[in-house]
Parts: C-alpha cells; structure tokens; sequence
DNA sequence: GTCTATATTCCGATAGAC
DNA sequence: GTCTATCGGAATATAGAC
C-alpha cells in the first residue's frame, strides 16, 4: 500500500519519458504531456513546478534504476559481460527506455550528461573485473557501445547481436597474439 | 574563378553546420544563423525559402562530401580498413562535422536519418570487401562506431585507439575459430 | 540582394477560480 | 489538486521598403 500515493506525478513522468522516446526529443512540451497523461498543464505544474524540475525528476529516476543494474550486473551468475552484451535483453527495458529519454535531456541539461557518463565508466569497470584481460574487456564495451550507437541511429535493433556475443566470447576462450 | 558565386549561401551554410555542432543541435535558429554568417534573416530567407530548404541544403552537402569519402576509401592504398579505424584523421574534418551537424537534425528529417544509415552500411560494405571475413568486417565497423560514440558523449579523443586497431589487424591475420 | 516590421504559432510559466 | 485564462518570449515566415 506504499505507492497509493502519487499516481499523478508517476502518469506524468511516464508520458514525459514515452513522449522524449517517441519523438526522439522533439514534441515533448509540457502541453502535450500533460495531455498524454490525462491532466492539464496546470495540473502538470501543480506536481512538477516547471520543466527543469520535471527532467530533474526523470533523471532521478534513471539514477535509480541504474543502480540496480549495477548491482545486478555485480552479481550476475554467467558474470558481468555475459550479462552486458545481450542488447535483446536490454532494448526497450526500463532501463533503456530511461537512459534513451534522459539522453535527449543530455544537450541541455549537465547532470544528464553527467549520469549518462558515470554510468558508462561504471559498465567498464564490472565488466574488465569479469573478463580480466582490460583490452578485451575495452573491446567488449566499446562493441557494446557500437551496436547502442547504431541503435540510436537507425532506429532499429540490430539483428546480429548474437554473432557479435558469440565472437567476443570465442575471443575470451582464444585471445589473438599480442605481438 | 567558378566558386566566387553563392558567396552569401556557403557563409550561411557553415554558420548553421557550426552552430548545430556546437549547441548540440539547439540554439540554431535562423535568426543566430543569419547573426553568425553576418546577415539578416531576411537576407537569409532570401537565399534558402524556409528552415526545411536550410536543412536539404546541408544534407545535400554531407551527401556531397560522403561519396568523395567513399571514392577515396574504395582505392585507399592500405585498404579500405586502414583508411577506415584512424578516427585521430576523421575527428574534426569536413565530412565529420557534415555527419555530425546532419545528425542534429536526423530526429525531423527523414532524408537525413536515410542518407546517415545509407552511409553506415556503404561503410560497412566497403570493409567487408577489403576485410573478407564479415563478421570482421562487422565488428570493426561497430568498434569505430564505439570510439565515435565515446568521442561524441565524452567530447575527448580516446587515447587507446592504436590499441584497437593493432587488436583488429591481429584479428584479421588470426581469427578465432569459428565453432 | 538585403533590410525592417509584423503576423502567427508554440512553449513555459503565473494567477486565480473551483 | 486540478482547472481556465493569460502573459511573455522565441521561432518561423511574410510583406514590403530600399
């Protein structure tokens, strides 16, 4: 019976985060969230005083959520990369969606950037103590980051993202020479 | 004497490009664009009829400036792949900030998002003809695309860039077993 | 060709009724 | 708590002077 309580403002920051991802940014006035959300945009300002405090709101939230991940991520049983790379997993997850919509807050908006950035790192490090070897494990996030990117991009989620998984992982059992 | 003409149209032209990189796509209204490039908006408006003829104007441009890219990664002396991965190269150059500022508008211009995933995959063919291996050839496309977004988000060089294409080329003389 | 002035639309925010 | 009404600002675009 504990979240009985603000089911208005929860409206509001879902349509917010719908409204960012489906218009990739654009469209996502305060008008038309309210209006998604079933409210006027005095209800809407009654709940979230303006909209930088509506984006702080959203931002929160992908803190939140983001540290679950890592905590999952730390103590994932097939370990951290394994873990990582399933983007099918990923796309479309609470996570995703929070970390796309925050992403077109990023332009404007420094603790946006400075989220996204930290979280990053932090993918980094988990999964370079699962793989030990860093240049590998440098790879696998940076391969990670090449199909994101892509996603960001084209719209689409890649279709050969197990080949990609697969290819890592037959790297991790037989590493190329390093001379 | 051919490009003495338009002299007006090309200054408006690298204003907007200039101004969509460095707002991060915001803060580029006509009236700053017309500002920077020393005009008025009416002058402006003169020579591009609306925003949207401003914007076809710059995809056009990036249109123009990928396919002399791609003629010259097609008969790169050290192979498509090596022309591709030095992104030390790319950084900062014409076509990166052609892509970077078309990528700004990407989000409500379909021509755009077309041209830029048009790009993507004649890349991507590109190296698969150089690399044989497809599968490779995919994987060094997604870490360029890694590197970029990492350059893009962190807006610092990645100082390990060597490191991976030294990985790729051991890659490419010994792959892992494809069991 | 380039300018000024203005019309129109949209967004964020405030004031105040209920 | 949620609504209506409205202000102020910014952006695109048009009309017309020079």
């Amino acid at each position: 019976m504990a979240q009985h309580k603000d089911n208005a403002r929860e409206a509001i920051l879902t349509a917010f985060q719908n409204l960012l991802i489906e218009s990739r940014g654009t469209s996502a006035s305060l008008d038309e969230v309210a209006r998604r959300a079933g409210v006027t945009k005095g209800g809407l300002l009654y709940h979230f005083g303006s909209r930088r405090a509506l984006e702080d709101a959203l931002v929160d939230h992908l803190e939140a959520v983001a540290a679950e991940d890592f905590e999952r991520m730390r103590t994932a049983p097939g370990g951290a990369l394994a873990y990582y790379l399933p983007l099918r997993d990923y796309i479309d997850s609470p996570l995703d969606r929070a970390t796309v919509s925050v992403g077109f807050l990023a332009h404007d908006h420094e603790r946006a950037r400075t989220l996204l950035a930290m979280m990053r790192s932090r993918y980094q490090e988990l999964i370079a103590a699962d793989v030990g070897d860093p240049l590998l494990a440098r790879v696998a996030l940076l391969l990670g980051d090449g199909l994101y990117y892509e996603t960001l991009t084209t719209g689409a989620v890649p279709g050969d993202e197990v080949d990609i998984i697969d290819f890592v992982n037959r790297l991790r059992a037989a590493p190329p020479d390093a001379g």
